[in-house]
DNA sequence: CAGTGGTCTAGACCACACC
DNA sequence: GTGTGGTCTAGACCACTGT
């Protein structure tokens, strides 16, 4: 067995605390200092211990402040684990959710794969996103049975994400996504309002949770006229994001000019 | 004028020597402890400094070894700003290159707003990649007319990025990327021999270099039957790749669980 | 103000690569 | 063995936040 270094060991052991309850979510983690106590170490491996669980979104680290296990509130703005709806939120564009239909206990066997249990009844959301009145994404997330009331709770006003991890006490902190490009289909079609043969990104996704469970399968199209995708890579840094905008006007070679976009790619 | 913290200090002044040549491309930076007593300062912050060009991918830190001004050759495993030639290699299929034309001092008017400059000549490399005698992939890429002759000298058993910082001496530090789904025309469709009807990535690319130049454009036709998109996010991580099959077996739902898929998106 | 995280020191010692 | 980067110490001091 391999050397166990000291930074990774006590970064394990914080993680353990995490998943079992000692530290709950939302709740403050000792201080620096009282880490480097607890553990017999200096301030400097402490720190290298949390980096590696802030690098990894299971922690956040406020200046001044203090050390939080990740809630969803605190790390919304810095961390790309969302739905759709805050990185438009992040583009300042009035984006309207409208609920198309929920659906419980659906047999859907194909979704097993995705959520590697015997479970065949899950329960699906699909919600259709608007920008100015316009239908731009159309969205499908399932969730199993048993979670089934996050998606009751439901309401347009709110993140899914967000509510899922409040109600259930989850926390995602690995996501995985597939995106194909497909000519849209009759049913897609109709529900955006769009009449001719269009090109658009389909994207499927996951979300796993600390526990490494798959606990939500997301399904969105995103047509061509209303969307892009920027992407930005310095170094090991590499993100991408979706770009919404109401139709024409997407000329890619200006968007590479445009400071604004690649702000927050950084 | 905001406090100027050491390390920032210190990465900046690196920074600049690597610009002006005073340590050139490959060639090793002193060892963390010299660095240390040149900018009197202690081996941790030194240490600090250079993660920060490691994260941008200037220098190449090697266990054992030494410190590199980033290489394409020392570093063309770890970065991300690769051709399609690479992310190949590292999904150890046969993909061929074929040259399908070079055109020298083209007029390409809009090109202008992408290299930021009052050129309108430009010199173009097609290529098709083909996977087992089937083309999957149709790529343009444009370089300034000063740079024509890296266009000269390519042969498809080369990465054209590497050429390009080889010959022209120039590091690309940064990379942008825009991706539209399109449905692909009949120039594409041709040189692709699809018949069909045919949703695809678009991809248009502008790579920076270290003096912050648009010095490489490139365009990109990724068909839907052989080109998927995989994406990873674990916290601040956040990765993407092409990942190019000969057709059908292509399943994104059994794609999730395929461990070897995401080993290098971690 | 007190309490938190962020930087920095001046080394020691360990792990790895190369000869 | 020599030289390199990687870890770790046991603090001091600075910067930020909230009372």
């Amino acid at each position: 067995m391999g050397k166990q270094l000291r930074y990774l060991e006590i970064a394990q052991i914080i993680k353990e605390r995490i998943k079992n309850g000692t530290f709950a979510r939302g709740e403050s983690l000792p201080s620096q200092k009282e880490l480097s106590e607890i553990f017999e170490t200096s301030i400097m491996t402490a720190r290298q211990a949390l980096a590696i669980l802030e690098g990894e979104g299971i922690i956040t680290v406020v200046h001044g402040v203090g050390t939080f296990v990740a809630a969803p509130a605190l790390h919304s703005d810095t961390i790309s684990l969302q739905g759709f709806q805050n990185e438009m939120d992040r583009q300042k564009l009035k984006i309207h959710t409208t609920i198309v239909e929920k659906k419980y206990g659906a047999v859907k066997a194909e979704l097993n794969r995705v959520f590697r249990n015997e479970q065949s009844e899950f329960s699906c959301l699909v919600r259709l996103r608007t920008l100015e009145g316009l239908p731009v994404i159309l969205q499908r997330s399932w969730v199993s049975f048993e979670n089934q009331s996050v998606i009751e709770e439901y309401t347009a006003d709110k993140s899914l994400y967000q509510l899922f991890t409040e109600r259930t006490n989850i926390m995602i902190t690995l996501g995985r996504e597939i995106v194909s490009p497909i000519i849209l289909g009759d049913e897609e079609l109709g529900l955006l309002n769009i009449t001719e043969p269009c090109p658009a990104f389909h994207s499927r996704r996951i979300s796993i949770s600390l526990d490494d469970k798959v606990v939500l399968y997301d399904e969105a199209f995103l047509p061509g006229p209303y969307v892009m995708m920027a992407s930005s890579k310095h170094g090991r840094n590499n993100k991408f994001k979706y770009i919404i905008k109401k139709d024409g006007a997407m000329d890619p070679l200006e968007s590479f000019n445009d400071p604004q976009l690649w702000e927050d790619l950084k």
